[in-house]
DNA sequence: TACCTATATGTGTCAATACACATATACTTA
DNA sequence: TAAGTATATGTGTATTGACACATATAGGTA
């Protein structure tokens, strides 16, 4: 039930289209909750429903017609109640660290290759949030308004740091091994 | 799929029942991969029928009978194919996270217990980790097969500091403010 | 005696998620 | 000209996952 939430949380920035959700699940706050494109329709639409959002057809010519969602009142409301709710605990699931379990019997030269990519991938995240906050919050403090996202992206840099180190370590573990 | 393949790598570590390995996945791997029992019970089946694993009954007086799991070598073959696919990136699902998006449109007085409350968490996890390295590798260098289960606890310690970082500036940073 | 916990294995069912497929148009690139 | 990319909204379906319920026995506790 929580990606209703998710998507509230995104049209209270400002009222989007399911594709402008979409897109901003792959680039900002689906760093912490991915989904995809059918599943934010669907989404969208059971919120209509529950009068959580209202939607307005924007006619355009040439391209289909976008469909923009807003914030209601009473979807305000929810969105209160959601953040008294204990938060779930932070799920993890993560291939590589079950494979480093069976180390013995798995291909370790994959395994270097496996890691060697994730670094890079670790790098690459990392990277793209130093943008994100060079562009958004560069001018000293942050609006009061803007710190939770500025909260959110040092957790994302402090977790990138994190991996980073720990591939490097265990790269320089592996490698000296014969096979 | 992978949680099957996560079932193998505990069955290379010793063969297990399907409770052993419900509690097996609350204490060891779980910390990267969930299972709840039925789920368990359902893939073990399966991979019985893939002809993955074995299984043995243990007959048991007054307890019901243990249903015993012992990895095949095609399960080892399996193991050993799913270690040369390309891992899948890590799935980050972070209910606090997505609050912090909207941190003008929820409750901040919630938002601070609950970061709290995490911290707690955290750095309980981190003491269940130092304590499984202090009883498993207090003596100096691991042995090969373990190198992978001391690399995912330095991984899941790293993690948890970062957290616990984290959590302690967002408190003192939202400490402050008056509501 | 009644309840709780641990051991042990399941079924039934609903919600969440992933992923392929479907449709329509305009613009850019090879 | 053909193919690919971007815009835009969906459906259909299979897999995964969560959670309540079901059953059976032994031992400890209130």
């Amino acid at each position: 039930m929580a990606l209703s939430d998710a998507i509230l949380v995104c049209l209270t920035e400002r009222p989007m289209s399911g594709y402008d959700l979409a897109k901003y699940f792959d680039t900002s706050i689906g760093f912490f909750w991915h989904a995809t494109h059918p599943q934010i329709y669907r989404e969208l639409k059971k919120l209509g429903q529950r009068g959580h959002v209202v939607s307005d057809e924007e006619i355009q010519s040439g391209k289909p017609n976008r469909i923009v969602y807003c914030v209601t009142d009473a979807g305000r409301q929810a969105l209160l109640e959601w953040s008294r709710k204990p938060v779930a605990p932070a799920v993890i699931k993560d291939d590589l660290l079950v494979r480093l379990q069976a180390i013995e019997h798995i291909d370790k030269r994959a395994l270097r290759q496996q890691i060697t990519a994730r670094l890079a991938a670790h790098r690459e995240q990392l990277a793209q949030y130093h943008h994100i906050r060079d562009v958004r919050f560069s001018d000293g403090e942050p609006e009061p308004g803007d710190l939770g996202k500025l909260m959110g992206l040092e957790l994302g840099m402090e977790y990138e740091n994190g991996w980073i180190n720990w591939c490097k370590n265990a790269l320089a573990r592996l490698e000296p091994a014969g096979d």
